[in-house]
DNA sequence: GCGGTTTGTTGTACGGATGAACTATTGCCG
DNA sequence: CGGCAATAGTTCATCCGTACAACAAACCGC
């Protein structure tokens, strides 16, 4: 009865993205390859007094054979993502080991950064070793987009050709903003402290055909702790002017939907409390933000951080209730946080991290109080490690995760 | 040097659980297994008006080869865990399609709960109907733990032998309790409105060799919403005396360590506001909780939920207004955990379903002021939809997604 | 009833992991 | 100093699961 006799797109009845791909024979190669590229990377960092592992080891840990390890080892060593060193003999008998590490200055990630009062980029290799790092001093506040990420994308881009000129292969760019970045399109919606808004940052870099993702700051900040020792989730808290957060949930970042989460300096303290620029009242940043806390200590507001440690130090009581009080108040919003997200370790990053010796009682203090699991979980609280400008090498070292997790692209 | 010649344990370097384990070749098999089951699985339930998937459809979605699809779904089949259906001779040209649907009446799944009022047992098969239903009400307050739990095993003992005698097989059980369960062990810390602590429910339960879990009652709620039409993530809150809540993140439930989040009933609303059971001051509980709610709308607290609605239907402006105040309250505390978790669909459960018609505007409201995010997404807030005791539900579809995961364990 | 069409099956080829040898290189001990 | 035990890494035949292509089966329309 249907006049046009064309083909009618059948209703099949399966979703079109229904779960992961078919998984075919060299599906099963890069799986394998990945196990053998993280054996040997999770091997290699914090506890340096271990002889790093060899074939035999890798087989060992991952089940594979000796056979397989073997020729997975040699396509990650012609890829230039592994490095033989050379074969120590130890104290025991046998054939010595061929150590397995990390290569280095072979591929790198570049982590690139605008905030408020600078700009910069940093370029990390397979073995954790800073290769790049250039840093310019601004103040970006309500600032052009397109000339800023231009400049950072002309800084970027003599970091990549300089380093290829050395041999290495520059792998891909995470671009840190202090704002709200859709995970999945990449796009900046807004970043109140630039006044930035409805923008596509990737484009504005100029980068050519390098990959660049984008994400918010704190989230990258927060991954930069996984090179040192930390539990495999945590909560990162990276106050500024504003309070942000990332969930790292197993050692990679918790970002449901479009990823717009840990906005704790939003979560309301006391609904009675003064008006925050979002609108509400009470929010955690009038409490805790870094200007609240200036304020608090009669310091002005641009003054520099060490102003406020100097005045602690010196014993003013002013300053050190400053800060008491407002690390009851992060306490409260954390105790959300934990209670809401069941994380029960909290990083404390950006301003946070210099002023933890004096924010630390009180936090713990409330959340002792507030959280319900309390009485059960090892509450922990504690001083991000991860160096300044965070967020640079946790973008690089992101792009490094990729690169591991997938080593047959690289090869 | 050392006297004692045995082989000393080396120090290898690789961390023992460094990621999943090795593939090898029947690994490939079990992840296309899964693939297809999937696929027929998903393909099934909520547009029933489309004809079930066949074979080459199959193969299309997945990216399999026909070939490949067929000795798969011939393993499905003799597992019984998928059916065929009569050849329907179609409008189309060529040779008839087989139908592809999971199987009826073969593998169940069972659902436990115990909660304050009720005890009961459910069992759902592939195809997602309700095979065995028991339910007890009762008082378990303050209840005694090997008693209630004793009662229920015999209940399910029951329904297990009647379901075997009819040829079906149980795949396992989920227990749901409302109270802290630790994801990892399965014990219950602690159920205050039971009266229950620190105890391991499955032991209890007397059911020998049929594998049980445990989880909290929101959260196997929650799960029970993916049997209807939800988007892939949501935060579901469910409300009762206490007020809990699940995260599902991407159809499966959020666990970070011990899957103790989601406690959204003591998030401060306000720091001034009434002492909470918690010892804290203020909590949602004390705003949203079924005896604030009752309170305030001058009903007796052991009110049924009917009486509350009679009397907003009846107009009664103080019931109302109970709710008004209830939803802003639980809008705020929901605000913080929209904006912690980046989850912008809110489902209601528990007491909340029925309460939803006088509850949502409130919410809502509350949620577009106070979600930084609510400019770029579409917040929505709405009822649960899976029906009585929906953690008896819930709890029986965790077990079958798990069997069809892993098809291979049950062939 | 015959070509066209779609479904499902059969047989061959190929890629990748395995396991058992085998070689390589050391320490230990007589 | 030479044989032996021990450990590391490699080689090769085999197995397993998927792809590809050809084929059989069952329908449509004309």
């Amino acid at each position: 009865m249907t006049p046009t006799p064309t083909t009618t797109p059948r209703t099949t009845g399966v979703p079109p993205g229904a779960g992961s791909s078919a998984s075919r024979q060299h599906t099963l190669r890069e799986r394998n390859l990945r196990l053998v590229a993280r054996a040997i990377y999770e091997a290699a960092p914090p506890p340096s007094g271990t002889t790093p592992p060899s074939r035999a080891d890798v087989a060992a840990a991952t089940g594979l054979t000796r056979a397989t390890v073997s020729t997975l080892v040699d396509h990650l060593v012609a890829a230039r993502l592994v490095a033989e060193l050379a074969p120590t003999s130890s104290q025991r008998a046998g054939r010595p080991a061929v150590p397995l590490v990390p290569a280095r200055r072979t591929v790198v990630g570049l982590g690139l950064e605008v905030n408020v009062d600078y700009l910069g980029v940093r370029a990390l290799d397979l073995a954790g070793d800073v290769v790049a790092d250039a840093v310019e001093r601004g103040a970006f506040h309500d600032s052009d987009p397109a000339g800023v990420l231009g400049r950072l994308g002309a800084l970027a881009a003599d970091v990549v050709t300089r380093l290829e000129a050395e041999g290495m292969r520059v792998a891909g760019a995470r671009l840190a903003l202090p704002g709200l970045v859709d995970a999945r399109t990449g796009e900046l919606e807004v970043a109140p402290n630039l006044g930035w808004s409805s923008l596509d940052p990737v484009g504005l870099l100029g980068l050519g055909a390098l990959p660049v993702h984008v994400a918010n700051e704190a989230k990258l900040a927060a991954l930069a702790e996984l090179a040192g020792e930390v539990p495999p989730s945590f909560l990162y808290v990276s106050g500024d002017v504003g309070i942000g957060a990332g969930i790292v949930v197993d050692r990679s970042l918790f970002l449901a939907e479009r990823g717009w989460n840990g906005e704790v300096g939003h979560v309301v303290v006391d609904p009675a409390g003064p008006r925050c620029s979002c609108g509400a009242r009470g929010c955690l940043e009038q409490y805790a933000g870094k200007e609240a806390v200036l304020r608090a200590a009669g310091l002005p507001l641009d003054a520099p951080l060490g102003a406020l440690v100097a005045a602690i130090e010196a014993d003013d009581d002013g300053a050190r209730d400053a800060l008491h009080r407002a690390g009851r108040a992060l306490g409260s919003a954390l105790a959300d946080f934990v209670n809401l997200t069941g994380v029960s370790t909290v990083v404390l990053g950006g301003v946070y991290t210099e002023l933890e010796p004096w924010l630390r009682d009180a936090v713990l203090a409330v959340l002792r109080e507030r959280v319900l699991a309390a009485p059960f979980v090892e509450l922990d609280v504690r001083a991000a490690r991860a160096g300044q400008h965070a967020a640079l090498s946790g973008g690089a070292r992101e792009v490094l995760r990729e690169v591991v997790a997938d080593p047959v692209a690289w090869g």
